[in-house]
DNA sequence: ATCATCGAAAATGTCGATATTATTTTCCGA
DNA sequence: TCGGAAAATAATATCGACATTTTCGATGAT
């Protein structure tokens, strides 16, 4: 029963119906994972030659990524991949904190057993994945932090957090995607978040959570630092 | 140099560039306003008689929209406004409550002249109209909210209060808009939540505001709930 | 009389072409 | 030689037409 198209990004790739939905996935998926480079402009004709569809595909997709906030439309000047900025990195953050604070209290207090389950699958695939050294990785991992939201019952706040999590991601793919999970012990701190939620214990999974992305955030900054990015 | 042109929705709507713009911006007030009805199927060639202008402004009208959630994309089938619900309501409310609160105390902090000059003209501004019943008092109620907002130095922050206040005010229009600011004395309350942030006192003008979407959002369920909307 | 299936009508989604607007290059004058 | 205006180029925004899909209604069989 559900009749929202561009969901919450998680449906399967593989065969979407309609030309916008496949450019606007594709697009997508090339922005944050930075194979479009921040503040690069978005052609209409280079775009359609790459993705092997006709104009209005097109345009109609940047139109929904210009809401998701990962394009930027300048008025008759065409679109651009919105830039990006350790102002920005960091709004993102902070705003992450607050929502997903709001939406793992809610998860939890509306616990069920089909939401404990799904977040006890979507963890053992990402963790499978990860030791396996899966593609699929960075899928599973968005899955399994939005497993944890998804009962919450708010449509809006968790769109809100889908929209900020690949706001978020890009800036990991700025900095070399491998290189982040290797080094940094993110297992435990996964395993962490998902027990606590299961306990029903709100107080300590919040602050696994937070804590987790609180880390990542002050890592990844100064490796852009470093990269001179911002 | 502000090259985003879908801004917050503030700019002056009179003479706007692209076709586009101003489909987007009339399609956007007919839902707002509840000329068009919650869950009511826009189909393109009604909406391009009815806006005197082509198909394509019209199709990439709708898909910002669509990222707003004031409009749904059903794969094959088209467009429709999107319907309302109480719960909707309450999440929206909620949302408003925590993102506002943070704004506003960021905004707060931020705290200079050009801003506290701003919060105050766009007060006079929404009050004269109210007295004198203009018709752009909405218009200026939300410029309003906007600018106490507006200092927080938070481009995605803004944009999700922006978004949030017109899904909000859509609930007034169907409650009927002018009903509500004549039964309940608002004028207090706008008034000290002003006074409040240009004392430089985060905490009295949360409380005031939240306070005042409280109140406005109890009042509304009340009404809807006699319309049987929801 | 009810239900399923088929067909006609309508609406959507997509394409190619054109006019309008921005950008670059060139050329002329100071 | 440098600055600026004007033409040439490129890109965007918009339109009209077509193909595909959905929806609605009618027909016919059980």
């Amino acid at each position: 029963m559900d009749l929202h198209p561009s969901n919450l990004g998680l449906e399967p790739l593989g065969a979407e119906s309609s030309a916008t939905q496949r450019a606007y996935q594709a697009l997508r998926k090339l922005i944050v994972t930075g194979d479009i480079k921040p503040g690069a402009k978005l052609k209409i004709e280079g775009l359609r030659k790459r993705l092997q569809t006709g104009a209005s595909p097109i345009r109609e997709a940047l139109s929904l990524l210009t809401s998701d906030n990962l394009v930027e439309r300048m008025d008759q000047r065409g679109f651009r991949a919105s830039p990006t900025s350790q102002q920005n990195f960091e709004e993102i953050l902070m705003l992450r904190c607050e929502l997903e604070n709001i939406a793992l209290r809610q998860s939890i207090a509306n616990q069920t057993q089909e939401w404990e389950e799904s977040v006890v699958l979507s963890h053992h695939r990402m963790v499978r994945s990860h030791s396996s050294g899966g593609e699929d990785f960075e899928d599973l991992h968005k899955a399994f932090h939005m497993a944890l939201l998804l009962n919450c019952e708010g449509p809006v706040l968790l769109k809100f957090c889908s929209q900020l999590y690949d706001l978020n991601i890009r800036y990991r793919y700025l900095a070399g995607s491998a290189m982040n999970y290797k080094r940094r012990d993110v297992s435990s701190e996964h395993k962490n978040i998902m027990e606590s939620a299961i306990a029903g214990d709100a107080d300590a999974a919040c602050e696994h959570l937070l804590d987790h992305y609180r880390k990542t955030g002050a890592f990844l900054v100064g490796v852009l630092d470093e990269a001179k990015l911002a």
